[in-house]
DNA sequence: GTTGAAATAGACAGACCTGTCTGCTAGCGT
DNA sequence: ACGCTAGCAGACAGGTCTGTCTATTTCAAC
């Protein structure tokens, strides 16, 4: 692919990262080879290697970049009473399904082609669902909750399987899902 | 492989399915060649081809199959009442996280390795979604739930969601969340 | 200008992929 | 005894994969 106008002056590990999060999430991470991906950024092969000195390292990059995103939304909340950031951040998951284009959840894909949990790759996605148990737990313990593991277990079981619904099944039925699921879930509504 | 003794008279297509079940698990779909499958199936490659036209044949088969085994137990539980028997399909959740080897859903990681949602493979996902759904849907019918569908998509997504974090966190946490799941989820308690 | 770093294109190795094909063997019904 | 079917073994074609390598070009700093 020829370098079109808006990657002029983006540096090559930019143009490599945005390329490979694109495909790997549109298509799946095994399925997008390198060569594909320099042709598309526009990078040589020799480049590429050079800023990554293997595939795996991309996917790495890859996954922590979409975690980093998250974290970065998270942090960017303005304050609020604990049940209203919950709300906020599960908000987060029906936006996302009702995007075009959207294809699930990056860790969940990456992990379902990921068998060893000792991979660098599952080590990322780890450490993304550790922060995201843990953020939920600290809103439920300040929200007053009795039992908050409980019940940021179930939130974290529910985002992960609402990102799921809506890529598998109706993603128009994703937002008040977890409108009912908020007020079912979290005591003293 | 060389055959062993649990393979005697054991018909081809039985071998090659029993061994791509287990494989495509525990290693994920495109990362299992064919090559592999016959050599531990002690199967030769136009033995395969002529049983299997195609390698996605034999990952569809292997979905369906899956699927098959998930309506069997679910038939064959006793009639109770209707929370009664969510709870036991549930369960079951519970008992598959709990069992050495555990990977995940057979279902969420073939979908996330197969974008096209028109592939053969992606249908065979969707109709066994759509049976679950239903049979969810069903029963909180029966059990005079006043919106049977946002419960039955709720409990769906909390499937997807405790199958994803058994896999991808800590198995033994799923059976309490499993029972807090019904008794938050399921109205008059 | 000159030097050096960074990027380019692209060949190459070695492995693996799916799927086809040829030839051989073993067993079974008739 | 004969033919037929099923299965076995393995070569082969054509493609793709990751990763290495050579050789060239661009460009900025000095």
């Amino acid at each position: 692919m020829q370098k079109t106008a808006d990657m002029i002056d983006v540096p090559p590990a930019r143009r490599l990262l945005d390329t490979a999060s694109r495909l790997f999430y549109a298509e799946g991470i095994h399925a997008v080879g390198i060569d594909r991906i320099i042709a598309e950024a526009g990078v040589a092969k020799a480049t590429f290697y050079k800023h990554f000195p293997s595939k795996d390292d991309l996917v790495v990059a890859h996954i922590e970049e979409q975690d980093w995103q998250g974290r970065a939304y998270v942090a960017a909340l303005p304050a609020r009473q604990p049940r209203e950031m919950i709300a906020a951040i599960l908000g987060r998951i029906g936006d996302a399904a009702t995007d075009a284009g959207y294809r699930g959840c990056v860790f969940l894909n990456a992990a379902a082609e990921y068998p060893d949990p000792d991979s660098a790759v599952r080590r990322a996605v780890d450490a993304r669902r550790a922060w995201y148990r843990d953020s939920l737990h600290k809103l439920c313990a300040a929200s007053g909750d009795r039992s908050p593991a409980i019940t940021a277990g179930l939130l974290v079981a529910l985002s992960d399987g609402l990102l799921e619904g809506a890529y598998l099944d109706d993603p128009a039925r994703v937002p008040s899902l977890i409108e009912e699921a908020i007020a079912r879930l979290l005591p003293d509504a």
